[in-house]
DNA sequence: TTGTAATATGACAAAATTACTCTCAATTGG
DNA sequence: CCAATTGAGAGTAATTTTGTCATATTACAA
């Protein structure tokens, strides 16, 4: 019942794009070494951001990726399934994965329900505001560490 | 992003459970014939919902286990994460999962709330309900097939 | 008190999935 | 043509899932 490595990854490399301005162009590499993913692994992964539309990337020299649509109109929801397929909490409700029970099992319903749920939630934000978000909560975070440790330092005199 | 089988077995089993009264005394190797769950696996199960307080368990000969608190008290929630663990949609969500970004992860909030949002959601019912509504919906979809049969065979004539 | 009927437990194993790595191909710009 | 960059496919190691099996434990009843 968890979110793989895949969508992991991938949500974080998108975050990460996102707090840029939306016609910067970046490498694998960087993003790999910047958020603490495997390299050859990104490599993957990237490529089905592409194949989704979410990114745009090209070979060569001066090559790279770069988002194909504004950050405004993607959600963690596009992301996680454009990586991992659509979500489904239980292969019952997978199209096309037969369960003999579909038509009068009570629980069923109750999937559909939750899942219907989970949808709509992880598609109420979107990356702009994320990433924006983000990079806010994360200076904040750090200039308190820092002035806490001043703070510390100012006692001990 | 998925339910095991662990889990869809030990609903399955309740369900059937709670469709009976509940002091009745059922047997693990029946209950695994009548829901096509493999014995020695559901031998496995039934254990950590004894566990958990759900189900009542005693050896020996007229043994078999039972109902411990009333299908009314008893939701769909509490018998997945009484055999699969606490739900957790991301490892970052699990108590003690060490996650460095913890602080200031955007995403990490939107999970929360997500989270949140399911157990909500796998609470909103109990299983008195879903068992009687699981034989209702039962017994009128087989009624119908059985109507349908009759009136092609009248057709023919 | 002994046999039989039931669940409990722990070690093990097979299968599936996940999380990668590696190599080579394709593309682009200079 | 060369260097830089992504793409794709095969292969692999680790982990998790989905069980099995043998043995222990318990309870009743003759």
């Amino acid at each position: 019942m968890q979110l793989t490595m895949t969508g992991e990854y991938a949500l974080r490399a998108m975050i990460y794009i996102c707090s840029f301005p939306g016609d910067n162009v970046f490498q694998i590499s960087d993003i790999a070494i910047k958020n603490e993913i495997p390299d050859n692994f990104l490599r993957k992964i990237i490529p089905l951001l592409c194949k989704s539309g979410l990114l745009n990337s090209t070979r060569g020299a001066q090559g790279g990726i770069k988002l194909l649509i504004p950050a405004k109109d993607i959600t963690p929801l596009m992301i996680i399934e454009s990586v991992e397929g659509e979500i489904s909490l239980n292969k019952c409700m997978i199209a096309n994965e037969f369960c003999s029970n579909e038509n009068w099992c009570s629980v069923h319903v109750l999937w559909a329900e939750t899942q219907k749920k989970i949808k709509e939630m992880l598609s109420s934000k979107t990356m702009d505001v994320l990433a924006h978000d983000n990079t806010e909560r994360f200076n904040a975070f750090h200039l308190q560490k820092e002035t806490n440790k001043q703070l510390r330092k100012k006692n001990k005199e």
